[in-house]
DNA sequence: ATTATTGTTGGTAG
DNA sequence: TCTACCAACAATAA
């Protein structure tokens, strides 16, 4: 469940069910998201710990402990966590927590076991190397403009989910950001204007909004709730023109021929 | 049976 | 060092 929007989602929970608690009882066997410690050091490194902040940058997460010891999570494809649950399918670490007495448990469940837990001192590079995150920080076009200049070869759709671009972007949300901006994905990256990453930038925020309503709501596992995304052969909500799939980046890529249009390098 | 999947990473080549 | 490409990771659903 892993974008921007759904680990945002994650770190309101995680806050509500971890800030301020301590880690009574660590618990996983799984030396695959566990890394780069084997799972007995991370249950002796984080048992009796306390969390003292929930902070999201793009799709990780960071727990910040009594210790100034961090935490951090990064959902993978499958990736989610579950609230007093006594044996959910696929669980891979379980925490048992106590604030004042009251109980609880938090148990992280991965079915592909694509997610990362990883207990540093400091912070770690990836975290360091995240571009700005489009929820939280405001986003500097012209910066963003001078590095796409040098990515000839990528079209847009692509730079927008690298990471270290922009923090937070995956398929969905430059799938449907690029649908508000009506700008064809497969624009180069180097030919869009400053003007068109504004114009992407609230599409972003627009995408990100909805998608954090819906979750608002409770809406899990009901119908496909975005509005491009998933929708190849439907009709363009905007202009009705049927959308059209591509890959790029190796991945899949709806768009609408009709009103998404194609920047072409200026030279 | 076949294909696709809301993501990263490590290797390779240029 | 930077950029681009691709296989690998693993389980499920259509």
């Amino acid at each position: 469940m892993p974008e921007l929007p759904d680990v945002e989602h994650t770190r309101k929970n995680l806050e509500r069910w971890m800030r301020g608690a301590r880690f009574a009882r660590v618990a996983t066997t799984d030396s695959r998201i566990v890394r780069p410690k084997k799972p007995r050091t991370f249950v002796n490194e984080l048992t009796g710990r306390t969390v003292e902040r929930v902070e999201r940058r793009g799709k990780w997460l960071r727990l910040t402990l009594d210790d100034g010891r961090r935490l951090f999570i990064h959902l993978g494809m499958t990736g989610w966590f579950e609230h007093d649950e006594t044996a959910p399918r696929f669980e891979r670490v379980r925490f048992e927590l106590d604030r004042r007495g009251e109980r609880s448990s938090v148990v992280y469940v991965d079915s592909r076991r694509w997610g990362r837990m990883i207990p540093a001192t400091e912070d770690i590079e990836t975290w360091k190397g995240l571009g700005p995150d489009p929820l939280a920080d405001s986003v500097d076009v012209e910066r963003l403009a001078a590095r796409l200049s040098r990515r000839k070869g990528r079209t847009i759709k692509e730079a927008l989910m690298d990471q270290t671009i922009l923090a937070g972007v995956g398929n969905v949300l430059s799938t449907e950001a690029l649908w508000k901006a009506k700008i064809d994905p497969r624009s180069r990256a180097s030919a869009v204007s400053t003007s068109d990453l504004r114009a992407i930038a609230r599409g972003l925020r627009w995408s990100i909004a909805r998608t954090l309503a819906h979750h608002a709501k409770g809406d899990e596992g009901g119908r496909n709730p975005f509005r491009i995304y998933g929708r190849k052969g439907e009709r363009c909500p905007r202009c009705g023109a049927e959308l059209e799939q591509v890959t790029l980046g190796g991945r899949t890529t709806v768009f609408c021929p009709g009103c998404q249009v194609r920047r072409s390098p200026s030279r």
